[in-house]
DNA sequence: GCAAAAAGCGCAAACGATTGTTCTAACATA
DNA sequence: TATGTTAGAACAATCGTTTGCGCTTTTTGC
């Protein structure tokens, strides 16, 4: 069909006689501002539908200097958790005409800062970062250079950049109250990535949980190093094989919940008899897991949309103000992967 | 720190006392092409590292009329069968220094025919699209003006369109034979959407296996008429409440399995004593859910490698020639959904 | 010593759209 | 008739890169 090579205002332009800037007028909507009579404006708005013209975006961005496209930055959009907020962002962007360029990093610092390096060239008009989350200075510099934007989950609260995250502190701490409330006492945490701040609050909800019902907080009961599944399979092996086996593992994330389920198998152990089990982060598959489990859930819509809503706003504002950050509340989910325990005598006497 | 406008060739020019044609040049590694002295090419290089250059790639786009982006179209990025293909497809684009733009259709065809309009418009170099699956005629035209495309998962064979996806008749053939190896006769399938090539192709699998084992195709018992969850719980409390229930179910996503899942606990039911059930399309977690799934494998990693490697082919070619589609094999995985069960003598005569 | 070749680089147009300014009629006013 | 208005539209610069061609200067060959 449209074999011609594509519409411009020029073709318009020899094809109608007026000239590019009456026919770009007329197309934004500006005829009347430059008194452009109706007749004129008709027959180029007719002309413009007939032969299909769509005006260069690329062309528009260099004069404008507006791109209508945001950057979205993930570790691991296979990972279910940034691809729930990769759809919310995308949505949300797609509201306001935005579009958006995926990069993922695949949980590499170094992919990270040449993603980011890469979309400041493309112009984005704001970018959405879930970074790895060890270093910040690559997404200060952008934002000091006046480049909207927002960081979620793995966030720098004591930096000056806006950032919207579950929280984790909160979820943390209600995850390991209930284990406490059902008689846990040694309730060890699979982790993440470290010096993150996810896994920092985490591990604050963790102690604050236990200094509150005075439990005693053995170090070397944090382990792990990664959200992944290996992680997850790795460590709880480790753990499982140890004397004091702890009797419930709270995992940092989906992933490493399903890395330690697959470890809790191998050991011909069940949850929640053997050993209890909470995951941050919930599932839609949680419910139906050989012990349906318990989590932290985090709200992935409500992260994404308002994180685009701050970009849209710093957008707007066109002054990189001092930065917000956004807690979002997480909601516990009890399933059956928690058992209530009777307390050894062990454990009574250390609460005495 | 740099709070200075974006450097161009036009800064560098002014700092350096070289044309802008020269910079660009030495950037573009063409120095020698062009005999630009060594001398001057490392001033060059040094200073453009130094004030932090970054070529506009609106600019570059225009005049090259090459923007180094591919368009990503998807029906649902948060289920993770398409997550994973975009994840592989990201990469494969990445390595060639390709970005993609994200466009999540929520599995409606008018957003996915307007997301189509605007990547053309904003110039992309190719199309990955996963359609929506039910009409093709805008992806043709997109074709057909010289615009490299090529469709996954839900294709259409009889178009020439570029197409890959996974081998859904020899999937479906396998996972229907191995459950009539344990005996089972009164299969249910809960499909798709219909009329989509995947859908197509698993009933086609789902039919002749029947057929090349004598038994008997009830139309009946094909139900539903989408991909999603809602659909596998609706059509499976349906199944279950039958008199003659199904002794086994073949779900065609793995959301409607979850869906089936949920349903089947709802009834009070197990899996794999009252009903047997297998899913197509392979998830991570399917090792873990109460009874481990049996279910046919996609390769995610190479159907978005291969998508991405026949764009690239394409873009290189210049010529739309004769589409060609390529299906990725399958593989049955065998877990604990699947009972071996006794046939009835009813079944027995059927046989005879 | 002098034409020819090579080295080293810049001029200016082009990509397609937008916009402040300017131009040209036609019409109105005095 | 001379002057002022206004409607209607075009000029030309701009955004930042790229590139065909052309322009100097230096080097080479004999």
């Amino acid at each position: 069909m449209d074999h011609s090579s594509k519409t411009t205002l020029k073709t318009l332009s020899s094809k109608l006689g007026f000239s590019e800037t009456t026919i770009s007028r007329v197309l934004n909507g500006k005829a009347e501002k430059y008194r452009i009579s109706k007749k004129t404006a008709d027959i180029i708005i007719q002309s413009a539908k007939d032969l299909n013209f769509t005006p260069n975006i690329l062309a528009r961005g260099l004069r404008l200097k507006k791109t209508h496209t945001l950057g979205l930055v993930i570790p691991d959009i296979s990972n279910p958790f940034f691809a729930s907020i990769a759809r919310s962002v995308e949505r949300e962007a797609r509201k306001f005409g935005y579009s958006i360029i995926l990069c993922d990093t695949e949980e590499n610092t170094n992919i990270e800062i040449k993603s980011v390096q890469l979309l400041r060239g493309r112009n984005m008009e704001g970018l959405v970062v879930a970074p790895v989350g060890q270093t910040a200075s690559h997404l200060e510099d952008v934002y000091n250079a006046g480049l909207p934007i927002v960081i979620i989950d793995r966030c720098f609260p004591n930096k000056n950049l806006p950032y919207v995250t579950s929280d984790n502190y909160q979820g943390a701490y209600e995850a390991i109250s209930y284990l406490i409330d059902n008689g846990h006492r040694r309730i060890a945490c699979i982790q993440g990535l470290e010096n993150t701040s996810p896994n920092n609050d985490r591990i604050r909800g963790y102690k604050d949980a236990l200094l509150n019902n005075h439990i005693p907080y053995v170090k070397s009961i944090i382990v792990g190093d990664s959200f992944g599944e290996l992680n997850g399979y790795t460590e709880a092996k480790i753990l499982l094989k140890k004397k004091d086996r702890p009797t419930a593992i709270f995992a940092f994330s989906n992933l490493i919940s399903l890395g330690a389920l697959k470890a809790i198998e191998e050991e011909n152990l069940s949850v929640p008899e053997d050993i209890s089990i909470v995951a941050f982060d919930d599932q839609p598959y949680f419910d139906h897991l050989a012990t349906p489990m318990s989590s932290v859930a985090q709200q992935h819509n409500e992260i994404g949309q308002i994180a685009t809503k701050i970009i849209f706003k710093q957008i707007k504002s066109k002054t990189s103000s001092v930065a917000e950050g956004v807690l979002i509340p997480t909601k516990l989910i009890k399933r059956a992967s928690v058992k209530r325990i009777q307390q050894s005598i062990y454990h009574e006497k250390e609460l005495a």
